[in-house]
DNA sequence: ATGAAAGCGCTAACAG
DNA sequence: CTGTTAGCGCTTTCAT
């Protein structure tokens, strides 16, 4: 126990010992080894409450056993269940978590990708929403970087976790599609800002397949930002028989707009979710959605990181397939 | 645009002006003004894309613009929400969040704290759920501390948001009492690890208070943790007539027992929330709950911290009050 | 096997 | 108004 208001040091241990402060330092480490003095120090320290200061070993350059994660917004909820996955799976390996929420601002998410890096974390797990650049090439060379959905081209990365999205966006249009519907909106965050995101692409791609109507909405992340979208969209003359969204707070938006209009659930309008977060079971009508295991994701984007500080293999790879979960948000076009 | 692969330094600033690195630092930051020479470093600073060093800047002694933030579990759907609102907040202030899930264990609550300090956090904004002690005591020598909920008693802090638990415990349970039940089952965390927390001290006293028949039973914050719990107290031949959880995230878990089950809620069995999360008014059958405006919990919290911060006054104190929300999954005794 | 010293990037005395 | 110097706590040569 520490009888002192100061954080003990390496001095204060030598002091005690009559050590010299890089004595000490090899010594808690075991480096260069002189058994019965390790055995002294070690006493020492801990009788002093003695931890590291890793602030001053973040200058010095070493590892900060800190971890930073990136993630695209927490008004999300199915990303906040990722993330609380994400620190869970790090903390398991002895890392501790910095977590950034971009709060779905591109321009926010690389300034924190940034500030991260100036932190000397060892690492970064993003699960981006902006464009690829040379910005994040830039920080892909000073600190190992696992990205999660969206892939970042031209950044070195060290893992790459991505979601099957044309699988996903397959099987949920042609479940739509086998159930009548053809006029399909599709609520999907911020599509203005980030064009080229897979999901969009992929919802395209599909749409065209299957001859389906799908008008894509940009709309915001969190269940009260995508009401009035939905609501907006609902309220049209030739409303679509089905609304599509790309993640399930959104789609609990939708579900809300409907309950206001007095709009049956799915008997007047069909809805999809995209992540299968825990409680779409519970919501009223549940919810149809993909799923896409979160827990494997957190344990592989964790992994490819924990594999690369040990050095181990790079530029792993994994890729997560949905499964449909068909509950009783969408039914058959009246 | 820095060119090179490194990132630029005061020294680098120094060189290419001619300057000292001190007479850079004083010009970047407009204390020792010379009119003329701080555009010149501002402008190469800018050229060279010049940050300070968070790092450096910590272990000097100075301001890091980083608060940490450390709440119970983010297991629990209504932390997160509540994390998440305070990290904006932050935000909207200029300042970085380094938040941390204690997932539950109260020395891992303290483990963290310790960590958020060494790491030069300039405030701590904790919503604590193991006892106060006087590990707490040393950590609000060391850096501004501001509770949520709990209060730590023998901790210097800056600030206290509390939860008037008496009057929304109060509330919950009146309810149920005028609607006839008199046997309740109260789902709440970890009575065992904690036994003085306030909430379950409140359940003590407003039972007694209206003559209920309340068992406290211990259970995990999350829905999958509070599930296996509430099955076990809903399969008991003298089942109760109504289940108050001590959070809205357990409460789900009692939804998804009853729905197990087979048990018509709120026909069979009443079921009450306690913090209103956004889902709550979504979930079958829509919850009864206690609403405690989260929005206001983080801006109370954030301002007594930035007030400290400023300079301002200290010592201050919020009480939040509760609001009972009654939905769809409490009714009458039958 | 241990010690002395340099340096990570920054700020704050203390000169000039 | 600007430069010199010291030092935050640690790791790592380089000597001993």
């Amino acid at each position: 126990m520490a009888t002192t208001g100061k954080r003990p040091t390496l001095r204060d241990i030598a002091d005690a010992t009559g050590l010299s402060v890089a004595a000490v330092s090899y010594a808690l480490r075991g480096e260069r080894v002189a058994p019965e003095t390790v055995e002294r120090v070690r006493a020492v320290a801990d009788e002093l409450g003695y931890t590291a200061d890793p602030v001053a070993r973040a200058l010095r350059g070493g590892r900060t056993g800190t971890v930073g994660v990136l993630v695209g917004s927490l008004a999300d909820f199915w990303q906040q269940t990722l993330a609380h996955a994400i620190q869970r799976e790090l903390r398991a390996q002895g890392i501790q978590t910095l977590l950034a929420d971009a709060d779905g601002d591109p321009a926010q998410e690389l300034a924190l990708a940034r500030r991260l890096v100036d932190q000397r974390v060892d690492g970064l797990i993003v699960a981006p929403i902006g464009p690829a650049g040379g910005v994040w090439a830039q920080i892909s060379e000073r600190v190992p970087l696992v990205t999660i959905g969206g892939r970042l081209h031209g950044a070195a990365t060290v893992g790459e976790v991505v979601f099957d999205q044309t699988a996903g966006v397959g099987e949920v249009l042609r479940h739509l599609h086998t159930l009548g519907h053809r006029r399909i909106a599709v609520l999907s965050w911020a599509v203005a800002i980030s064009p080229d995101r897979p999901t969009e692409a992929a919802v395209r791609e599909q749409a065209a397949a299957l001859v389906l109507d799908c008008e894509i909405v940009p709309c915001a992340y969190s269940l009260d930002g995508s009401r009035p979208l939905a609501l907006e969209v609902l309220e049209r003359p030739d409303r679509p028989t089905a609304v599509f969204a790309t993640s399930d707070a959104i789609a609990y938006g939708a579900l809300h707009g409907c309950r206001e209009l007095g709009l049956d659930v799915p008997g007047d309008v069909s809805i999809c979710g995209f992540d299968d977060h825990p409680l779409s079971r519970l919501v009223a009508p549940s919810l149809t959605t993909a799923s896409w295991d979160t827990d494997r994701v957190a344990r592989a984007a964790v992994g490819f990181l924990a594999a690369h500080l040990a050095g181990e293999a790079d530029g792993q790879r994994t890729v997560i397939e949905p499964r449909l979960v068909v509950r009783e948000s969408t039914g058959p076009v009246s």
